[in-house]
DNA sequence: AGTCCACCGTTTTTT
DNA sequence: ACGGTGGACT
């Protein structure tokens, strides 16, 4: 650390800091407690933080371990982190909960059983393994039941709850009162596959940690300041994780903001918050309420509606008048929030279609800088035909994953196959695939004999042909498939994995697989995309864990988009302007959210409104439309309550409808807004519709029809358009949908209201 | 082993 | 409305 680095971080960075942002940089030692809202300047806090526990020399940078949630954070910590203290970044402990459990797991694991090389299963192997659970048990075995098991026994662990600590009308309430012993089965054999599910890798740790004090010791020794990010995220397990660690130094930091608590419905504790202070007593409390983000009408929206909230612990986000409000969209001239009601999801997003043209168009607006937040992501669709209809370019944010096609699993099963021979799972996905003649008969066969002998799949061949329990052809074929499984592990050391994944796929078949299938380009291509992804990768233990928590495979390459994303995946993002449609009663606060833990879930909801509110920095709109298809059905929806509890004074009412344009915003708004909506609803049902929303209909119906019936006139060799991927050519029409190569970009398949012709 | 049809569920989602 | 899925059927 040189003079000089230390002269440059005294001048710039803290004296970049405001009073309380500072308190958390110079507060390094013992437990610290920073209740951050939205816009404070959290993460650059944080990243400081960091860095002067190294300037300081406090601690190696090994020595500091930092936990996030999502690998995007951990990332984007790094990168600051990186830009102030150079390379000594890297050697931080810095990662989401689950990468650095695996972490510990690996190294220490076997002290519970664990061994070295286990594999982390997902959701979809989690069912499997259920089924077959359930199926032995001779209990329901559908793919519903399993499923519900996987979310129940997920949530146990998230409360840290093994099969013999599960309350007993917890066990009693699923799986015919037997879920505890489902729970218990399915654990060991996770075991005995060698396979850590997600909620284990938390969970197996903090047993780890628990009972064996030497390693517990050894940790807290090595981790001397731990920093924990979104706090409120945290559940049970994860919150042990990091008491256990910090337990004794006690230097620990957690930032959170209990406002932002939006992921109760899968298993985090906003309680936590409230249990730090009591489990370090003598912890430093430092509230962050500056807002650096949104404009004064936006923060005032805002803090009105969550004040609804009762369970909160009170903080009032603030802001300079002007401050900020510098450069860019200066929205409407009033600096209101814009509240607008609509006939139907496709005119609210055909206004919003518009409106954001006009952005451009009025303020010099960008397409990065707007987004789109819905509550669910079936409201995505109708945002992705408008967006195409008036040529602007969208990004969609989390939607199908690159990991969980199906082609991209095949291989990973191959590999996790030869990694690993004791991996059923992999194995049972790939014995058949591509046919060789082992059926699911015989494949149960060998898995039930395999299992009475206490050993992997891949073990048990030889015995089970001399024994007979598997003959002929597929026997022949399981004996083939396992001698290759081993030839291909004996090339694990010796062959560059892309070379080593190449020739699985050529000796196993698999190539010629999808070769066989006409029309499945993209297959190929996704594969191609896979193998240039293990280019960057160390080794094949790398990657397989890589595959199993990075589900994310886009970065920066999507700038210059209109974002289209949940409420949800918008946490931690801000954009200039922010458009909400679908505030709607029963979508959002959701039905069903709401019937199942009442006031608590629409507590929740309603901080997720808070959360999407404050993502903006200049402008937003809320919208909420009278019909809205839903299940296929045109359901007939008031305004959201959360309307309402934005104060009247920050917001400006409007209507795209001929409904009631009298309307005047008040505190009665939405019973009259509702009694016009039905007073409409009669005229519909009574054959007197307003003319407008007549024709909208049919040329809504028949815009939607003629995309529709498109696939009948694209042919390979059209040219096309696609809202994200531009310009491309069709190489091949199927049933319901194309395959179109896009310059530059790859070979997609694609669904065809998707997609438009050109010329 | 592959195809067809009836049925089901359909909030949010990271790891 | 719609797609995925599981079971029955060919």
């Amino acid at each position: 650390m040189t003079e000089q680095l230390l002269a440059r971080f005294e001048r710039e960075w803290l004296a970049s800091l405001n009073d309380k942002q500072r308190e958390v940089v110079e507060n390094l030692q013992g437990p610290l407690l920073v209740l951050a809202g939205a816009g404070t300047g959290k993460t650059r806090v944080l990243t400081v933080r960091l860095a002067m526990l190294v300037i300081e020399k406090c601690a190696y940078p090994s020595q500091i371990l930092a936990a996030t949630f999502t690998n995007k954070a951990a990332r984007e910590i790094v990168r600051r982190v990186e830009s102030l203290l150079g390379a000594d970044a890297h050697r931080m402990a810095l990662g989401t909960f689950h990468s650095l459990s695996v972490r510990l797991l690996r190294r220490y694991g076997d002290a519970i059983g664990i061994r070295r090389d286990f594999t982390i299963i997902d959701t979809e192997d989690q069912v499997r393994l259920l089924k077959e659970i359930l199926q032995d048990m001779s209990l329901v075995a559908e793919r519903s039941s399993a499923r519900g098991l996987v979310w129940c026994i997920q949530r146990w662990k998230d409360r840290a709850l093994i099969p013999n600590s599960v309350p007993e009308e917890e066990a009693q309430m699923f799986a015919e009162g037997r879920a505890r012993e489902v729970y218990r089965t399915y654990q060991k054999r996770l075991l005995a596959l060698g396979a850590c599910d997600f909620g284990d890798l938390i969970l197996q740790c903090v047993e780890l940690l628990r009972e064996n004090n030497h390693i517990l010791q050894e940790c807290r020794e090595r981790y001397r300041y731990l920093l924990i990010d979104e706090y409120q995220d945290t559940n049970i397990a994860q919150y042990l994780w990091m008491r256990l660690l910090a337990e004794g130094h006690k230097n620990l930091c957690c930032v959170g903001d209990d406002d932002q608590s939006i992921y109760g419905w899968r298993g985090a504790e906003v309680g936590n918050i409230l249990r730090f202070e009591k489990d370090f007593p003598n912890a430093h409390v430092v509230r962050l309420e500056r807002n650096y983000r949104s404009r004064p009408h936006i923060l005032s929206a805002a803090a009105g509606l969550i004040s609804s909230n009762k369970q909160r612990m009170g903080k009032t986000l603030w802001t300079e008048e002007d401050e900020n409000a510098s450069g860019g969209i200066c929205g409407n001239a009033q600096e209101l929030v814009s509240v607008r009601g609509f006939y139907d999801g496709e005119s609210e997003a055909r206004f919003i279609a518009e409106e954001i043209e006009a952005l451009r168009r009025r303020e010099q607006a960008t397409y990065g800088e707007v987004a789109i937040l819905v509550r669910t992501i079936a409201q995505m669709r109708v945002f992705e035909e408008a967006f195409l209809y008036h040529d602007i370019p969208y990004r969609v944010v989390g939607g199908a994953r690159f990991y969980e096609r199906e082609e991209i699993r095949d291989v990973v099963a191959y590999l996790r196959s030869c990694a690993q021979s004791a991996d059923d799972l992999a194995f049972a996905r790939i014995a058949n695939k591509p046919a060789r003649g082992i059926g699911s008969v015989s494949l149960r066969k060998l898995s039930y004999f395999a299992r009475e002998r206490g050993m992997p799949m891949q073990e048990a061949v030889d015995s089970a042909i001399e024994e007979g329990i598997v003959k002929g052809r597929a026997a022949n074929a399981l004996a083939e498939l396992k001698n290759k499984l081993e030839g291909w592990r004996n090339d694990i050391e010796r062959l560059p994995l892309r070379q080593l994944a190449e020739k699985i796929i050529e000796q196993s078949g698999y190539s010629y697989y999808w070769e066989n299938k006409t029309d499945e380009q993209s297959r190929k291509e996704n594969i191609r995309e896979l193998f240039s992804a293990l280019h960057e990768v160390e080794n094949l233990e790398n990657f397989l864990e890589h595959v199993a928590l990075v589900a994310d495979g886009e970065d920066g390459s999507e700038e210059g988009r209109v974002g289209v994303m949940t409420m949800h995946a918008a946490k931690g993002l801000e954009f200039d302007a922010v458009f909400l449609p679908g505030w709607e009663e029963g979508l959002f606060p959701m039905q069903r959210s709401l019937e199942e833990k009442g006031e608590k879930a629409l507590e929740e909801e309603r901080r997720l409104a808070y959360v999407a509110l404050t993502r903006a920095r200049k402008y937003v709109m809320v919208g909420h439309a009278q019909a809205r298809r839903i299940f296929g059905q045109v359901r007939s929806n008031s305004p959201s309550r959360f309307i309402t509890e934005i104060p009247k004074e920050v917001v400006e009412i409007s209507d795209e409808r001929e409904v009631r344009l009298s309307i005047k915003y008040d505190s009665s708004y939405q019973h009259k807004m509702h009694s016009a909506l039905s007073h409409q609803q009669e005229e519909l049902s009574s054959g007197h519709i307003a003319r407008q929303s007549v024709q909208q209909v049919f040329a809504e119906s028949r815009t939607k029809n003629s995309i529709k019936r498109k696939i009948g006139i694209f042919k390979a060799g059209d040219r096309c358009k696609h809202g994200q991927l531009g310009e491309g050519r069709v190489v091949a029409v199927e049933k319901n949908s194309l395959t179109v190569a896009f310059p530059n970009k790859g070979v997609y398949y694609i669904d065809p209201d998707y997609v438009v012709t050109i010329d």
